[in-house]
DNA sequence: ACAGAAAGCTAACATGCGTCAATAGACCTC
DNA sequence: GAGGTCTATTGACGCATGTTAGCTTTCTGT
């Protein structure tokens, strides 16, 4: 009730369904996304910077980003660090769910569409429907296997090399769900929304994407990427997507229940 | 069958139980940790270095660590990434039972001790034990928070703070298992294997652990850490054990099945 | 159209970190 | 206990990044 806060713009509007449940999609029939669309109890907009959940929240419904982006952020001094990106199709704070509070806050990054359901709708998706169980933990999973690689990343690249992964990454998990343009990504990214999710300063973020430019690699301006050759783009990030497991790696050939 | 290589240097002895479980431990009441002792089917021991799971690897078992330390790490180049850490009680590759292929390796960080739990026993699991299906999803969700915080860390952190926080961390998550001696914390860790944790070269971890030695915030040789003021290092780096959850924040209050 | 605010850019200098080279200490094997 | 290997250590130099300051461009509201 109180988990949501911000700037509401509007609500109660139809969902597209068109990428609904997003990276479960493929494991899911029909009859599932139909299931998962009637969870959603409430929709809101809100506008950038709208402060979602925060550090400790504890919380009694989770949230599905519909539209637009949204940081996972730990704030320590004062400065934020954003350690992971949401795009449409993911749940946000599915781990609210099994865990009583929360351990990072979640930001709008630009104006979002989000949706919730309750915890007492997803008991009964853990009871009734295993299928959809499955697909949430994998989806948890997933958030893991991204973390590592940001850890990773973070270890072995420098600013621009990172800045090009994190355009990459997005690129790949945007053509899972279907929402990529040829040859650019929009986002309302600002070089310093860019520094906080690279580990550098700002001044240091504006000399990266001057870099990447200056390589020809990419054009960065106000948040949107130009690119005429994604794959120079990810040769140059070392980006590899296996951790994205966009191949639907879910072990379903064996059912647990 | 063939996931688990490396030198075998016994098997078949008994567990101790008394750490059984780690972090899922106060989750859990006697039946179910007797219950989780019986699914560990077999016991190895490994040495130092020991390539215990491959990425890419398809596993028909789970792993839980008993004794020692392994690596999650992450290859690229020719250089190893290590983007976490498990303690005795860890599950290291409970994802490998919903996912298919493993994102990363795991590494024997110095000797351990093993058990194996067939995922076809954890499928029963799921269907007859709510209460410890649970628990091993909080475990899966816990170390994706240790994971963000890792992140965090990166990004924050110059050198010495971050393994003064990888040493504080440890001792925590030691604590939790009653696994602490008073004023020092061993590790079989090289100054590499530092390096490779927080993302710079050997020869800086070795700076940075003179540096520690230089302000007195610890003494660290050949992985071993001396200090006689945990609350001064930890505040050195930062530590706030939050994200650990070590007050046992899974919801289990109301049922879910 | 204008003014203020937010975002992007540039330069100068200090520090963190990488690299190379060389040495010293610790552990292992025989 | 001698030799070899792995690990730890030190110094010199260069690049990556932080910091401060000031300036320019773009957005936004009126």
């Amino acid at each position: 009730m109180d988990a949501i806060r911000g700037d509401i713009r509007s609500s109660d509007f139809p969902l597209t369904g068109e990428f609904l449940a997003g990276r479960l999609r493929e494991h899911l029939d029909q009859d599932d996304l139909n299931y998962i669309e009637d969870l959603i109890e409430t929709v809101e907009e809100h506008g950038d910077g709208t402060r979602l959940l925060e550090t400790g929240d504890v919380t009694n419904k989770s949230t599905m980003l519909i539209e637009g982006y949204v940081f996972r952020t730990i704030e320590s001094g004062d400065r934020r660090y954003i350690v992971g990106i949401q795009v449409p199709g993911d749940f946000v704070d599915l781990h609210g769910f099994a865990l009583k509070r929360l351990d990072h806050s979640i930001v709008a990054a630009g104006p979002v569409k989000i949706g919730s359901v309750s915890h007492e709708s997803l008991r009964t998706v853990m009871q009734d429907r295993p299928n959809i169980a499955r697909a949430m933990w994998f989806a948890t999973l997933l958030d893991a296997s991204i973390h590592r690689k940001w850890i990773q990343i973070l270890e072995q690249l420098d600013a621009p090399k990172r800045i090009a992964h994190l355009y990459a990454e997005l690129h790949t998990r945007l053509e899972l769900i279907g929402r990529t343009v040829p040859r650019a990504l929009r986002t309302p990214f600002t070089q310093l929304d860019l520094a906080d999710m690279c580990g550098v300063s700002a001044i240091h973020a504006n000399r990266a994407v001057g870099k990447l430019r200056e390589l020809g690699v990419a054009e960065i301006r106000r948040g949107d990427l130009y690119t005429d050759d994604w794959d120079r783009l990810k040769r140059y990030a070392r980006f590899n997507a296996d951790y994205l497991y966009g191949d639907g790696a879910l072990k379903l050939d064996e059912g647990w229940n």
